[in-house]
DNA sequence: CAGTGGTCTAGACCACACA
DNA sequence: GTGTGGTCTAGACCACTGA
């Protein structure tokens, strides 16, 4: 990254800075390579840092660049591709799909979600949380809610907590027929509970995924998952290995 | 928004402003409505305006404010539904799907695109420009990469820039027999000339949706539609209508 | 500990929309 | 014009990582 000055132009600085940034990452610099440092580059370009700092939060929200708190900023690899294709038609946490269940509450769900579930206000659901891991790395934190007339087998307390109360909600949801399924995918910034799932700060961009799953003509389960939005490039069919990069 | 003051909490001020505003939003304020301006803002929380800013960027993120230079900050309407399943199975432009073709060109396609279209680098393909409207706004640009090699009944100059000349571009694609497609999801921030026809600034956050379209064995033609990530949930299956706001 | 990115301040000026 | 959000500066201190 040789170049030392940005000539003038009716552009915003940043702007050009990122365009030169990104041009030298495809040039001289290697995956997983270490930038100079926040201060040094902004020194170099000749600008305050916090417009050096506006182009690589640029950069790293196109997955171009990772940074790290006391570490540095790295040349981030290329965006995983994550199946979630709603193809299979079938319940969440059948067969082995790459999702690891933590735990499972009873709790009342976001009024969203309760709209969506067609359940009263405040009534209580099962709240199931688990964790997608793909290529070693935790890529995505999912809230599944099931209304406790969905799993009318379930008593109460049939599974001490953590993973095996989480599956034996799943199983009781595999008793129900599946009727159909869609899903819808959105931009949202990372609540502090998914960020650290994701070993993300909180305000990250996360790509969500909302899923409703359909039983006997209504709405029996709603899964919310919350992708890293940085690292992973959604699939749907078998794009999987497809690589638009740059 | 009585709200003057934030008590001190070990979490960064612009997270808790993000909520104090957010919960604001829910009951205070209507749907279009314009909120006080930045100075004014950041006065009455007591903070910088970079920092009340930080905050502003992350709802907007999320969908649920709209800032326009000028104009001033506004309450955003729900995002909108756009259907982007890839059930039909069918060539773009067939029927009318909300698309409109503006333009087609011949060039050499961006690197990733031509190692998707396994062509040889430098080779030039037909670039049709089209633009998706969705309620009365635009919600989507894209550019669809069509090799000379999948459209043979094409003539150099068989129809005046514009409109027309795209339209036959896919019109002569219609003649291919479809086998299949994929489509992948990632963020992204829009490229400039993208950003002029969503109505929005460079490097606004965008969801980037590629479409490979396969036919003969081979990959016929690419589509890289740029939807505004402020306005728009991606939709598969029969969501449209979901509404997971808040 | 030293070095990194993350947060925050208090200013300044610019580009744009609208009356 | 006036008022808005967008860009930019030159500092400061904090939180975290890893030697």
């Amino acid at each position: 990254m040789g170049t030392t000055q940005l000539e003038p132009v009716p552009e915003p600085k940043y702007q050009h800075l990122k365009t030169v940034i990104g041009q030298a990452l495809d040039s001289e610099f290697a995956v997983g390579e270490i930038l100079p440092n926040e201060r040094e580059l902004a020194a170099r370009f000749g600008v305050a840092r916090a417009t050096l700092r506006q182009a690589l939060e640029q950069l790293e929200l196109e997955g171009r660049l990772q940074r790290r708190r006391g570490v540095g900023t790295t040349v981030a690899p290329p965006r995983v591709g994550v199946d979630v294709s709603t193809t299979q038609h079938s319940w969440p946490g059948a067969g082995d799909d790459g999702w690891q269940s933590l735990d499972s509450a009873v709790d009342v769900p976001p009024p969203a979600v309760a709209r969506a579930l067609e359940t009263e206000a405040e009534e209580r659901v099962h709240i199931v949380r688990r964790l997608r891991v793909s290529h070693g790395q935790p890529v995505a934190a999912e809230l599944l809610y099931v209304p406790e007339g969905s799993v009318p087998g379930l008593t109460a307390i049939d599974a001490p907590a953590g993973p095996a109360r989480a599956r034996s909600v799943l199983r009781e949801l595999h008793h129900l027929a599946l009727e159909g399924q869609d899903r819808s995918v959105e931009l949202g910034s990372a609540r502090a509970d998914d960020a650290k799932e994701l070993d993300r700060l909180p305000g990250a961009p996360v790509l969500v995924v909302t899923t409703r799953y359909l039983s006997e003509g209504r709405t029996a389960a709603i899964s919310v998952a919350t992708y890293r939005a940085d690292t992973c490039r959604l699939t749907f069919g078998d794009s999987v290995d497809l690589v638009m990069a740059s």
